[in-house]
DNA sequence: CTATCGGCCATACCGTCGGTACGTACCCAT
DNA sequence: ATGGGTACGTACCGACGGTATGGCCGATAG
């Protein structure tokens, strides 16, 4: 049976990992000390160090915790049955929204790479948010909607597509507005990528049909 | 005139901001400190602050040195004459070059946005390297060669790309297979958003000439 | 019920580093 | 010559990450 000792132990460590991903995304990872960490939680650096072993381990937890929420509300989407374009179409909107969470900006895509190193960072991504792209790449390519591209390679360079969108959403004057325009653009440059006789039945959704973004340009 | 006592504090000035891009780059903005730094240039803590409000500002002296010689690199590029495909075309394989400089890769990609914070840092790139992307991108879409896209956040998607697309090769087992395998799919991705029926002379290169690219896939 | 054992956490302390205060040598104009 | 400004060096402070150590308390055996 669960012991009691081991439920306060673990919901310190919660508090711990809450307060961090809070603090994280307030102040950034150099701008948080630990004892405020500790603080919020309402205990102290030690316990702090007995359930880390340092500012990076507890970084990594507050990492894994905001990428395992925000998975959860991409999983469904991306892994559901369907025609693998409007699947994609779906994950697509799904992700921008999901970059709208500030925790999930600062902590993962801007953070992340810095404090864990990328090569750690990249590690990390493979089983997250990248690794579900990578996936909805390689089902658009074996599926035969877009062309053949380098799938590893195409999945990073989208990846690195949308990060910039979302910092651009976060910072915009209008995030409504820049949210549209950057879904709108996405969708636009991964339709660029298909076939240029689509061999596919009913033609799905083009970024063509989003009305509401005709744009001033000089 | 120029005053002998001037010139010795340029020096000092310069040769601490290439200890510092040195020290940045090899070991981050975390992990150097300023005593290491400023011993590196043979002078003390007490110059570094005399010539520098800060880190902060050190790091943004390293920023702007970093940036400036990548703009050398490709301004001239850019800004030449020529047709406007074939010039963002080129303008894309040198900036995939720059990137491959560590320097460049660490202070100017990764922590830019995290030290200067992303606001500031946008601000500086506006004058530097996604100033240039977004230049060849207006141009692209102005001279008709692409679709009537939003420049601004195109070119910020595709700065995003670029910056991924850096960070893969720089992290690659075979930067050069990586290099060429990104240049391929960025120029393929700019190529998906080529007018249907392209109202231009002659064809230009198309990425599908790059012949050594046949790529494994299970 | 008692003893004691060990996991969980608090407290005190250390080293490092960014930043500040102040002293000093040197140059220049008046 | 001399007052002032520039270009540093030196000594020091406070904050913070990390460590060592000790105490509290629930779990478990006898």
């Amino acid at each position: 049976m669960r012991s009691r000792r081991l439920e306060y132990s673990e919901s310190t460590r919660d508090a711990l990992v809450d307060s961090a991903v809070e603090l994280f995304t307030k102040r950034g990872y150099a701008g948080t000390s630990l004892d405020e960490v500790a603080k919020r939680a309402r205990v102290t650096k030690g316990a702090l160090y007995h359930h880390f072993s340092g500012k990076q381990a507890l970084f990594e937890a507050a990492f894994d915790t905001v990428e395992t929420k925000a998975m959860r509300r991409l999983g469904e989407i991306v892994s559901g049955p369907g025609h693998p374009w409007e699947t994609a179409m779906a994950g697509l909107r799904a992700y921008v929204r999901v970059c709208l969470d500030p925790a999930f900006q600062r902590i993962v895509v801007h953070e992340g790479p810095v404090v864990m190193g990328w090569a750690r960072w990249r590690e990390a991504e493979e089983h997250f948010s990248y690794g579900m792209i990578r996936e909805s790449v390689a089902a658009l390519v074996s599926s035969g909607e877009i062309e053949d591209v380098p799938v590893e390679v195409m999945s990073r360079l989208l990846y690195g597509a949308l990060s910039a969108g979302a910092s651009l959403i976060a910072g915009a004057a209008d995030p409504r507005k820049a949210s549209e325009e950057v879904a709108w653009s996405i969708t636009r440059v991964v339709s660029g990528l298909r076939r240029p006789v689509a061999a596919g039945a009913d033609a799905p959704a083009e970024p063509g049909d989003r009305s509401a973004s005709r744009r001033r340009r000089r």
